[in-house]
DNA sequence: GCCAACGTTGGC
DNA sequence: GCCAACGTTGGC
């Protein structure tokens, strides 16, 4: 149980399954060519240091749950600190089994009349059992994981400040497709190569490039 | 272990 | 509300 009551999060319901159980960055990663992880690896395996994790900051009803859960919502939170619950897809559980305390993630706003990077928050508590897959009653049961070998993860996330502008999709969406013809920094970001992913990493470069936007005028 | 059918994500 | 992309399931 996290330190603050939940409120729920709204990252879509990654069909439960089974699978690809295994630990470490991506046993998708198969398809993917080991990508620069940023610079730092270890094995072949890229070692990431910044996220982006997705929710949704409009209402939507699933099983007459609302999963609403915008950035609005964390940063009015007592300690504007939550867990990050109902990841139900292996690679975006993965990757928040590779996050470590003080990293850096963005908080986007998916499924929603403007879509896009809407704040920063921290990793404030590392990968630990996501209960709400026990919850019958939860929007995220998974009957098929047991107490004695839970399948699901989740991390605790500090509110860290708004963007000081928010940075629609479609202007990053922009920057990748100019950047895929003059190998700029967004070439192979992630919110486009692994568009459905709810959790993703980024290098610094991506990191880095993005943030620079929010100090620059809307493209 | 292949792969067609199915279900979900999420932009538009 | 549509539907493309893609992860998951399950028959074989």
């Amino acid at each position: 149980m996290p330190p603050k009551k939940r409120p729920r999060v709204g990252k879509r319901s990654e069909s439960s399954g089974k699978s690809d159980d295994a630990v470490g960055p991506s046993a998708a990663g198969r398809k993917r060519k080991a990508a620069a992880g940023d610079g730092c690896e270890s094995a072949g395996v890229p070692v990431y240091s910044h996220w982006l994790m997705k929710s949704e900051p409009e209402s939507r009803f699933e099983n007459g749950v609302d999963v609403k859960f915008g950035i609005e919502d964390l940063k009015a939170l007592p300690d504007q600190t939550s867990c990050w619950d109902g990841v139900r897809n292996y690679q975006a559980r993965n990757f928040m089994r590779q996050m470590k305390e003080g990293q850096l993630a963005f908080f986007y706003h998916s499924n929603c009349k403007e879509p896009g990077v809407a704040g920063l928050m921290k990793i404030a508590k590392e990968a630990y059992v996501d209960h709400t897959q026990f919850d019958k009653k939860d929007v995220h049961y998974d009957v098929s994981s047991k107490p004695d070998n839970p399948k699901w993860s989740m991390v605790d996330v500090r509110f860290q400040r708004m963007m000081k502008r928010f940075v629609p999709l479609s202007e990053l969406k922009k920057h990748h497709l100019q950047h895929r013809a003059d190998g700029g920094p967004l070439k192979d970001v992630a919110l486009f190569t692994r568009a459905r992913l709810s959790v993703q990493p980024l290098t610094s470069e991506e990191f880095d490039f993005i943030l620079s936007l929010e100090v620059k005028e809307p493209h």
